[in-house]
DNA sequence: CAAGAATATGAGCGATCATTCGCATTCTTC
DNA sequence: GAAGAATGCGAATGATCGCTCATATTCTTG
């Protein structure tokens, strides 16, 4: 008879209305995420934040962790969505300038949901095996070496894994704490400042 | 009668017996912290671990996060141990000669039990008020700017406080992804090299 | 060695967790 | 408007959590 009748589906949303669920779970796992951390956020407790039943929650999530993943890819799309097209001008530009839009940049990226980014920069690594320095990270690198090699004759270093290593770690970590730790200790003109200071950090370093 | 002859002392050990429990207590939290992370970390499992009845437990430790809190201070008191001494006649050096040891010293630091360190550093901010920024990375940051006042004149910034935000935050920065994140990546020597670019870094930096 | 203090123990309680499943409701399609 | 598919629901289950307490063992002190 080789019964397949019911169960588990698990699939994903067709219908209008099943679409408007799934948004609902994971705009609730986000606040959730915020506002109490993500030790808080239990399946039970997202399903009746997004006034769903948790049923609902598993046909379309297999788990908590799906649902982080989820909040995760959102936020990553609506970082590459204000950084576009941005990034692509850069690397015809000469390192100054470069630097600098790029550190503006890097404030832009994280000034996208700053909370959220937070949480998920500091909570999260210890889940998925895919930390900042890995993903995120690893694709910036990828693409400053990218651009160290193409000027090469502008810059004086000759190690430029290394000194990928050491820009865009700079970078990222100026930018991070900045925007998410001392950003009442920083002013809002300090703010400006602070992309100065940074862009003038790594030009300094890379035109020796 | 006002009865008081038992129950919740909650109080500190005594005996030898008793300060081997505590001690047995806190390295199990610490292999567990690693091992497993830190939401594995359950008391049942931390006294199991240790091979303590978790009743005593609960007669030093009032709940996991007294647990984790003692695991830091030790870290925190052998990487002071690790670094003492030198800071001091830090203080007084050139720059270039200061920069360069604090950051060999930064390393050093991170050096000192580096997983142990990482779960620290990644998954507690939430937990404890106390992250890396406001705590540890506070005195870094007075200590720093200290040294900047006291050599002003052989710098070229004028906000020292800006300055020692960007400093003080690259210098951990780049310490701490070398040493937690990059040491395959970054070769023996290549993390030798590290410590020159870092400080390189950095003197080109104040130096203008 | 006796007695009281210090220490150790672990079964068990109540809370919360993730997850399932049978059933109710709503939508689509003809 | 009827049937079947898609969607929504939440009580219930079993695992695990933090933590207490009555009791057992070991140490100190006279």
């Amino acid at each position: 008879m080789a019964r397949r009748p019911l169960t588990k589906p698990r699939k994903s949303a067709v219908q209008a209305r099943s679409r408007a669920t799934v948004d609902a779970l994971v705009e609730a796992t986000a606040r959730i995420l915020v506002r109490e951390g993500f030790d808080r956020a239990s399946t039970n407790r997202i399903a009746e934040t997004a006034g769903v039943g948790i049923g609902s929650l598993y046909q379309y999530f297999p788990g908590k962790e799906a649902l982080v993943a989820a909040v995760i890819e959102r936020h990553q799309r609506e970082i590459r969505q204000a950084v576009r097209d941005e990034l692509a001008e850069i690397l015809d530009l000469p390192v100054e300038p470069a630097v600098r839009k790029l550190v503006a940049l890097a404030v832009r990226a994280h000034r996208v949901d700053p909370k959220l980014h937070r949480v998920l920069a500091e909570q999260l690594p210890h889940l998925g095996k895919r930390d900042d320095q890995e993903r995120f990270g690893g694709e910036n690198f990828a693409l400053f070496r990218t651009y160290l090699e193409r000027h090469r004759d502008e810059i004086r270093v000759d190690d430029l894994e290394l000194a990928s290593f050491v820009c865009v770690t700079a970078i990222e970590a100026l930018t991070h704490n900045a925007v998410l730790h001392y950003s009442k200790r920083l002013s809002g003109d300090a703010m400006e400042a602070l992309i100065d200071e940074g862009a003038r950090l790594v030009t300094g370093y890379l035109k020796g």
